[in-house]
DNA sequence: AGTGAACGTATGTAGACAGCATGTC
DNA sequence: CTACATACGTTCACT
């Protein structure tokens, strides 16, 4: 089918600008199989097709029918990255007048100016959190689509995107609904839960050959197989030398951070008699570019010295910046090879040649060595291959003998993926669904609690009876809480409840109930004094995820615990409020403006760590004095001083500093030390600019900023 | 004394969403 | 039901 055909369909024909002005011509046959199922007509379709073979252009058929005719698309995303490259591309619609908005934690837009627009596109999580402060524009969602349903299977966010798209579909029972998933074995069953037609394919637009490597030759069963050029005694190395060789890319995959930055240190040097003068200039000049950012800790330092040499290392523990600068440099191929943790798999697309899946194995504290579900190593393998530009992509696990190659065949490359399942009868996720499905007045009963239920994923799969007990228990420990007001006497299907003042602000401040009662309890106990109780109260909180306890952390934190017995008295000494009390200390160091990389070597974590440590931390900070203000409690002053500290990991003479645009935690310290401590400290500095060259990382650029911010204020 | 291969042992382990008010080095 | 890769320390052969 072409694309000029849609319009029999009900295309606008300014959809069919829109395709040809990316050059698409012609519809791959899972798209048309879409257009088949009635995407054009409204129907619901759940599309479980693997990654790159076009799912986003069905969900935009539905979204520009809609759209045309004056609908609004709400589009949900599992990833904030994901949801600015959507954003990206859905700001083509502009041309023809329709606005588009993203709406993710941390670029937050007004209700009012996200009611303007036509599409909004959004992580589950944002989602979730507007349905709760009663945005009133999510009732008049007339398409929602649902990239990577498949996530509900996951046991901490699974659970959140079923109750949204229940709640959505309840609040529109008109919308049409298009979700989006990997190929999985019971996409019938979301297809049910849904009321929506299915489409599923293994069809890609570029062919994916799939095998694992053993002794030098890569088998690939429905492909014959391959001799590996290895003039390496590495395995993953032989096998990037080779696709680079051949004038192609590589991913290799790691189980944890350190194999990720181990499996690029071996790789580093192979490369270098493949890589052109040019490129060798171009890469140092990126290189700098990294040790501008981040210079300090020791990673930041070896990242720059590989990706000097064509290689780099990717994980969750580097700074945002970093992560974002890697991904751009592999896609304009700068970059020959990435080691990567899972991360690279589930997020945004950057395809290689070859994808070399290193470890199939990760770490499970309850288990040891664990092999990874076949879904996580197909997304994995989908990542081989880049449309137009590579003839073909090759995916491999690496067996070690030839029993294990056979297995391996057996399980990821010939065998199936495991079915998903609803998470929803966890206690934590429910305490805080049923908590926000009461407050935001969902359900105002028992009775309606369970018909909200009997909609989610959940109840397709088991009977909504067997989560009744869950469901009592919980609305048990919200009651007692405080959080809910039930009528009448105990817990029965007739009885009807309503959220309380605070149960309502726990919600909306999208916090874990439990959590909240922690933070309640110790805010109502007597005198917190020291800084160190404020953070270890946020850090004894279920959304704070608390620090590894190493061997050598225990003489640390153990010697810290002996001066402060006041804080010693809150735990048992195992190691779960020991690494409680870890964690605090790594905040109060941030606020004590201790560097980088002392901070990294103290607690053995990535400098991205620190941050995401520290944002959440201010998240749960300003919740506390949240709470603080609605239980009168005496903390709220201290506790929105050390919220402001946290943010940039400050002491409170800069606060004032820091307020300013391009000025934060070390420019600060700079500015301090050369006695400019206030805003009108640094008008002298503005008027003098002779003064300027004292202050280090201070130039003429940020002076002009600063100028042009304090000029504006005054 | 210095170097370094070869072997033994201790160690640590993936990811990333949310509020609020505006902008890191 | 199910533990790996790696960094670091020690030993010992050889210059």
């Amino acid at each position: 089918m072409m694309v000029d055909d849609l319009l029999d369909f009900g295309l606008p024909e300014e959809g069919l600008e829109i395709f040809g002005d990316r050059g698409i011509e012609e519809l791959y046959p899972p798209q048309v199989d879409g257009v088949r199922s009635g995407v054009l007509d409204g129907r619901n379709l759940v599309l479980a097709v693997p990654t790159a073979s076009g799912k986003t252009l069905v969900s935009e058929l539905g979204i520009l029918k809609s759209v045309f005719s004056g609908g609004r698309t709400l589009y949900i995303v599992p990833l904030k990255a994901l949801a600015y490259e959507k954003f990206e591309l859905f700001k083509e619609y502009e041309r023809y007048g329709f606005n588009v908005g993203v709406a993710t934690g941390d670029y937050d837009r007004s209700a009012d100016y996200l009611s303007d627009m036509d599409v909004v596109v959004t992580t589950s999580e944002k989602a979730d959190s507007m349905l709760r402060l009663g945005t009133d524009w999510i009732g008049d969602v007339d398409v929602v689509v649902c990239d990577e349903v498949h996530l509900v299977d996951s046991d901490r966010r699974g659970p959140t995107l079923e109750v949204t798209l229940a709640k959505l579909m309840m609040m529109n029972p008109g919308a049409q609904v298009i979700a989006l998933s990997a190929t999985i074995s019971n996409a019938r069953e979301i297809a049910n839960w849904l009321d929506a037609g299915l489409v599923k394919s293994d069809w890609r637009p570029i062919e994916l050959k799939e095998g694992v490597v053993f002794d030098d030759f890569i088998d690939f069963p429905f492909d014959g197989g391959k001799e590996v050029c290895s003039d390496e005694d590495d395995v993953a190395t032989s096998l990037v030398r080779d696709a680079v060789l051949e004038g192609g890319q590589a991913l290799v995959f790691t189980s944890s951070r350190r194999n990720s930055r181990g499996a690029a240190g071996r790789i580093v040097g192979s490369l270098d008699d493949l890589l052109s003068p040019m490129e060798e200039d171009r890469l140092m000049e990126l290189s700098n570019d990294i040790l501008d950012v981040d210079g300090v800790t020791e990673e930041g330092e070896r990242l720059a010295r590989y990706v000097r040499r064509g290689v780099a290392f990717h994980h969750a523990g580097l700074r945002n910046t970093h992560l974002r600068r890697i991904e751009k440099l592999f896609s304009s191929g700068d970059l020959k090879a990435i080691c990567s943790t899972p991360t690279l798999a589930w997020g945004i697309n950057l395809p290689a040649r070859r994808v070399v899946v290193r470890d199939y194995k990760r770490y499970d504290p309850n288990y040891g060595m664990k092999p990874i579900p076949v879904l996580d190593v197909k997304q994995m393998f989908g990542r081989a291959g880049r449309p137009g530009m590579d003839p073909y992509g090759e995916a491999v696990l690496i067996a070690k003998n030839e029993v294990e190659r056979d297995q391996l065949i057996d399980r990821y490359v010939v065998g199936d993926t495991e079915n998903i399942t609803s998470k929803l009868a966890s206690e934590p996720a429910l305490r805080s669904h049923v908590l926000s499905t009461i407050a935001s007045g969902f359900a105002g009963s028992y009775s309606e609690l369970m018909d909200f239920i009997d909609r989610t994923f959940f109840a397709v799969q088991n009977r909504p009876e067997d989560i009744q007990l869950l469901v009592k228990r919980v609305l048990g420990f919200l009651e007692s809480e405080g959080f809910i007001e039930v009528d009448g006497f105990g817990l029965g299907s007739g009885s009807g409840f309503d959220a309380t003042a605070i149960g309502k602000r726990v919600s909306e401040l999208y916090i874990d109930p439990l959590s909240a009662s922690r933070i309640l309890e110790r805010l109502s106990g007597r005198g917190m004094e020291s800084d160190i109780e404020f953070l270890h109260m946020v850090c004894e909180t279920p959304d704070m995820d608390t620090l590894y306890m190493r061997k050598s952390d225990y003489s640390r934190v153990e010697s810290f615990l002996k001066e402060n017995p006041r804080l010693k008295e809150r735990g048992e000494m195992d190691d779960w409020f020991l690494s409680e009390v870890k964690t605090s200390l790594l905040l109060k160091d941030w606020i004590d403006e201790e560097d980088d990389g002392d901070i990294c070597d103290w607690y053995g974590v990535s400098s991205g760590d620190i941050r995401r440590k520290a944002s959440t931390a201010e998240w749960l900070l300003h919740s506390a004095a949240e709470l603080s203000k609605m239980s009168m409690s005496l903390y709220i002053n201290r506790l929105r001083n050390l919220q402001r500290r946290m943010q940039y990991g400050v002491k409170k003479e800069l606060s004032d500093l820091v307020s300013i645009s391009g000025i934060g935690r070390v420019r600060a310290r700079e500015l301090y030390k050369n006695g400019y401590r206030t805003k009108s400290d640094l008008h002298e500095l503005i008027d003098n600019q002779s003064l300027v060259r004292e202050v280090d990382g201070v130039g003429a650029k940020t002076i002009e900023k600063i100028k042009r911010e304090l000029g504006g204020n005054e």
